[in-house]
Order: C-alpha cells, then structure tokens, then sequence
DNA sequence: CGACCATTTGATATGGATCAAGCGATGTGG
DNA sequence: CCACATCGCTTGATCCATATCAAATGGTCG
C-alpha cells in the first residue's frame, strides 16, 4: 500500500529535511516554483528520498500524496500480466508526479537515480484549492500538462521507430535545454519500453539517425541534436 | 468463408436498434444523467443536429463549449501530417465530449451518424462549478473517466493486434450493454484507425477470433461475444 | 439488374522483434 | 596492476506479425 510506502520512507524524512532548503541545484530553479501551487508545496512538503529503482508508489495504492521532484530522476510505467512494461513518463527535478483523479494510483512510480522528492498530502492540496483560486488553478494546469502529454504519446505510438526515437529526442531537448546536447538520465531499456520499442530497435534506429547525420552520439547517454529540422521532418 | 448461422437473438438486436434513434431512449436516464452536472446541461444546454459525418468541431478550434450526446454516435479524432488519422474515441448517447483543459481542442469531433447533442457554454459551466462543489465534482469525474481511457489506449498500443481487437470488443461490450450481442455503430476503418492497425488486420482477426469460437460475426456491425473467458484472457 | 461501397480474403513485402554474438566501460578479487 | 566477471549497449542474422497491394464477395440503393 501507499501509505506504507510512504511511512516506510518517512523515517528517512526528516534526516533530509535540512537538505532541501540547502541545496540548490542549478536543476532545482524551474517556472514552476514562482506558482502558489509550487509555494505551498515548497513550505509545507515534507522530503523524502529514495535509492536509485526504490519503488515510490505502486498500481493500485491509494494516491494519497502528490509527489514534486527536487533532485534524480522518476519514472512511471505499467506492467502487463505477461511482463510487458510501459513506462508512463519520465520526471525531472521541478515536475510534479503523482496527480490521480481517481482514489487509487493507475501506475507504479519508480526513482531512476536516487531521488529527493516533496511530498504533501493530496487532501491538504485540494482543501487549499477549494479556498485559494490560484491554487486551483495551477493543479489545473498541471493536469492539462499532463493530458496533453499522454495525447501526444497515442500519437507516437502509431508513428514508426524513426519517428517515435526523433519526437523523443525534441520532448527531451525540450524539457533539458541545453542547447542542442542532451543528458539522457534513462536507460535504453527505459527509452525502449517508453516508446513502445525495443532496445536493439531504439540502437539501431540511433545510429541510423547518426549516419544521416540528424545526431551525434559521443557516449551512450549523450545526444547531441545536429539536425532539428530534420528531426521536425521524422516527427510526422 | 464462414457459416451465417441464423440462430441468433433477435431480442438483443432490436433493443440496440433503437439505442441510436429515440432521442429519449431509456438509456439516457444514466447515472450522469442524475448528478447535478447532467441536470444542468439538460436545462440549459441548447439542442444541436449534425447530420452523418458533420464536423462538431474542429482541433485548434477555441474550446468554448461542452458536449453532450443525445443521440447518434461521435468519433474524436486527429490527423497526422501525412494524412494518418487516430481516433481518440467513440462517444456514444448520454457521454460527454469537448471536454478540455487548455483553450484549444486538441481533437476533431465529427458526427458518425445523424447525431443529437446538447451544447453549454464552458464558461457558464466553470463558474457553475464554482459555485456548486456537487458540479466541479462531476466535472472532476467526467475527467477522470476520460484520463482513465486514454491511459489504457496508451496500453492498449503496445499490445498484438488479437488483443487490441479482444479489449476493443470487450469495451464496446461494456459501454453498451445488451448481453453478448454488441451493436458496433463504427465501420471497420474506424475501428482500425482506433487500434492503430489497418481494416485488413481488423477484419482478419475478427474472422480469427470467430474460427476460435471466441466470437461469432452475424453481419459485420454485430458481434456476438461468445467466450468472454477467451477474450479476456487475449486482452493481457 | 447494375453500380457502388464496405468488407473479406489472398499473395507478397517489410519493419521491427527475436535470437545471438561482440564490445567497451566499470567494478572486483587475487 | 591485471585477469575477469558483469552490465549496458551495439551489431548481425533471421523470423514473424502486420502492412501493403490486389482481387473477390456481399450488401445496399437507384
């Protein structure tokens, strides 16, 4: 259950709690965190941390807490009867992860890399929403964020292995601007099971990029983007 | 080529019939039809006709009203570049449609037959919901729903096209419920640009699951779940 | 009856999966 | 410091599910 989840690692909490305020990873500065919604979660979230694969929530626990990344990386997925996995989305430090709008969690949540996360109790959230308009309206927003993502991911997956790898790389560039190279945090099996792929389709389908020269890839987890428009092309 | 078996329950069939004509089918006395939402739409929301394959509206399109279904069916849908469709889903009477958190309509909506809605302005709604907790609550619910669909679409993609098909008929099945006999008010293209394969792959696996007894296909808009068990199983 | 459209069926092609091997980086124990 | 296991990734060979191309069938409506 969740909450075991969480109470398991709320041992942990407090040992971290000085560590958020500390800590200012160059990551950590994001748009979000001007909003009432990220102010409210900044001052009142407790911290917890997680090790690299620690499961932070799982399918089907009662999606009590809604969860902001500080630092490491999350990922989301669901697991078919027969092993098959989907992963859901991948988080980075600012994201927020965790909204349901049903009572139960439809997916597992998962630290990539070892993980600080805020969390606060969804009833405070929404309690606070139902008197703070502005509130409201970020968690809103927030969840228009993350419909559109997942649209856009029904789209991918109707798209070819080029196509799904090039629409990956531009979502990422995007969301860790760094000019035109890219830190992937996850891994090929992670890419793979996100795009509905497997990894040899995902290493092939890079390297074929790389011979059309639409990117480099100078060590496994980094990618830098030599050819957008070409990339825009491949994104249907 | 496979028997037509005339043994068939022609009970079942006239029930599903009139499904799409009486605009006051019993149907439409749903659960949605008694929350506070409903209510409201059904006072105040102005009645619209589109005819077969009408445009409702349009992806980009400001997204100024909701939608509910009276009578006909309705397909969501949007169009790759390189004239690909994927249809996001069937509206059947008494679902709600349009519903949206950004500004714009990230779909098209178009009528698949004759079809009846009743039109409420968003803004009205919003402000309703504002007042009313009981109508932000239903709001919340409708989007919750459809969250819920679009995650197992999401899954559904990464499934054999077998249970794609299997998870399509046993979806219908629930959304109209009339024993095992399933009225499909979609045409094969349709259902394939649903399950992301092509009319080919549909219509042979339907003739598949039907060599396997798993379902029997009297005329090709109805289908007879025959071994639910079976389907299930194939569903993942 | 005949034209038209949706659907099914058949033959073939192909993109991506699967099976299998190689390779480079990282870590471990002797 | 070096053999050597391990792990993640790439590359190669082959297979297979589904797409594609093409034709036959069947239902509907004039």
């Amino acid at each position: 259950m969740l909450t075991q989840t969480a109470i398991r690692s709320a041992a942990a909490v407090s040992s971290i709690r000085q560590f958020n305020h500390a800590s200012a990873s160059p990551h950590q500065a994001s748009v979000a965190d001007v909003s009432p919604l990220a102010q409210h979660i900044q001052l009142s979230g407790a911290a917890m941390s997680f090790p690299r694969n620690a499961e932070i929530f799982g399918e089907n626990e009662s999606a009590d807490y809604l969860y902001k990344l500080i630092s490491g990386t999350v990922r989301t997925y669901k697991i078919l009867s027969d092993g098959r996995r989907q992963i859901g989305g991948f988080y980075l430090p600012g994201d927020v992860f965790g909204l349901e709008f049903g009572d139960e969690h439809t997916q597992s949540a998962e630290a990539m890399s070892d993980a600080k996360v805020l969390v606060v109790k969804r009833s405070t959230l929404t309690a606070l929403a139902g008197r703070d308009a502005a509130v409201a309206r970020d968690l809103y927003a927030l969840t228009a964020r993350e419909l559109q993502r997942v649209q856009n991911r029904i789209l991918l997956l109707i798209k070819t292995a080029q196509e799904r790898v090039a629409s990956f790389l531009l979502e990422m560039a995007e969301r860790v601007p760094c000019g035109d190279a890219v830190e992937l945090p996850m891994s090929r099996q992670d890419i793979a099971d996100y795009l509905g792929l497997t990894i040899e389709t995902v290493s092939r389908t890079l390297t074929s990029l790389e011979s059309a020269a639409a990117i480099e890839v100078p060590t496994s987890r980094r990618i830098v983007l030599r050819n957008r428009p070409e990339l825009n092309r491949l994104n249907g």
